[in-house]
DNA sequence: AGTACCACCTGACGGC
DNA sequence: TGCCGTCAGGTGGTAC
């Protein structure tokens, strides 16, 4: 589930843990998982060198080695991090291991390995490459306006389109339309400029809000539809019972009565 | 450019 | 008990 919030919080987890530590070992459980790089070419980058900083692009979390190139963090849908000192406490599903001088270890652990991790000498260029958006919360509103109405389909495609503007997916985005009182059928070009507004400003106030919660679904309000998305769910507003739909490949939740088609 | 589908991947869950 | 289908969803591919 890791989108923008999610990555987020796992940053400044890596950083208020991981950082200024020399690497000892580097063990790749699963290969899988490693993208356009062998184990023995993630060893050697790490082998010896630190993680010095780190930055977030979209769902993307990046930490520069010291003298070296960035390791790039991808989440899928179950990835994670855990920094530990005792081997009892290593995850289940770890698929990548790194020991540091100091005993710690930071494990990613990905139960369904559908996130990636890689390398890049160039961050900005490995953004690019990506086909990568600005980062949602660098939006301004005319530059969010400017880039949604690129599109054409329902607003929730849009919306989570990384190409238009990174780090906003599945959960998130039906969050952002209900605050914002949109249906997410509704079509790009049928948002008149208010709606637009209104969507730009739950779209900060969500991602903000989710930061601040640690994106721990149970810390944020309880005007919030995080928690009630599930069948038999109910509006947290009108208490309705609300509708559920496939779109673009994905299940929305949204309420009929208090998200408008336009 | 949109939509619709598939694949990757694992575990939970409901039905029989 | 255990098998089966379905679902979860980020990304990336295909065909239409």
């Amino acid at each position: 589930m890791p989108e923008l919030p999610d990555v987020e919080s796992l940053r400044h987890y890596l950083d208020s843990t991981a950082l200024h530590q020399t690497v000892r070992q580097v063990e790749v459980k699963s290969e899988k998982i490693l993208s356009g790089i062998t184990a023995p070419q993630l060893q050697s980058a790490l082998q010896g060198r630190c993680l010095q900083s780190t930055r977030r692009h979209g769902k993307y979390l990046l930490a520069r080695l010291n003298q070296g190139p960035w390791l790039v963090l991808h989440f899928g849908m179950t990835g994670r991090l855990e920094y530990f000192q005792d081997r009892q406490r290593e995850p289940p599903h770890t698929r990548l291991l790194i020991t540091f001088d100091t005993g710690y270890r930071l494990a990613y652990d990905c139960l369904r390995q559908l996130g990636r991790v890689t390398l890049t000498e160039d961050a900005e260029g490995f953004i690019a490459q990506k086909g990568l958006g600005p980062d949602a919360l660098a939006l301004d509103p005319g530059t969010f306006q400017e880039r949604l109405r690129r599109a054409r389909g329902p607003v929730k495609a849009a919306l989570m389109n990384q190409g238009l503007m990174a780090g906003i997916g599945n959960i998130y985005s039906d969050e952002i339309l209900f605050q914002a009182g949109i249906s997410p059928r509704t079509r790009i070009s049928r948002l008149d400029e208010r709606a637009m507004e209104r969507l730009y400003h739950s779209m900060r106030e969500v991602l903000e809000t989710a930061i601040r919660c640690q994106a721990d679904a149970q810390r944020m309000p309880s005007s919030y539809l995080i928690l009630r998305r599930h069948r038999g769910g109910r509006c947290p507003r009108c208490g309705s019972g609300l509708s559920r739909v496939k779109l673009s490949g994905r299940t929305s939740y949204y309420c009929s009565e208090c998200q408008s088609d336009g």
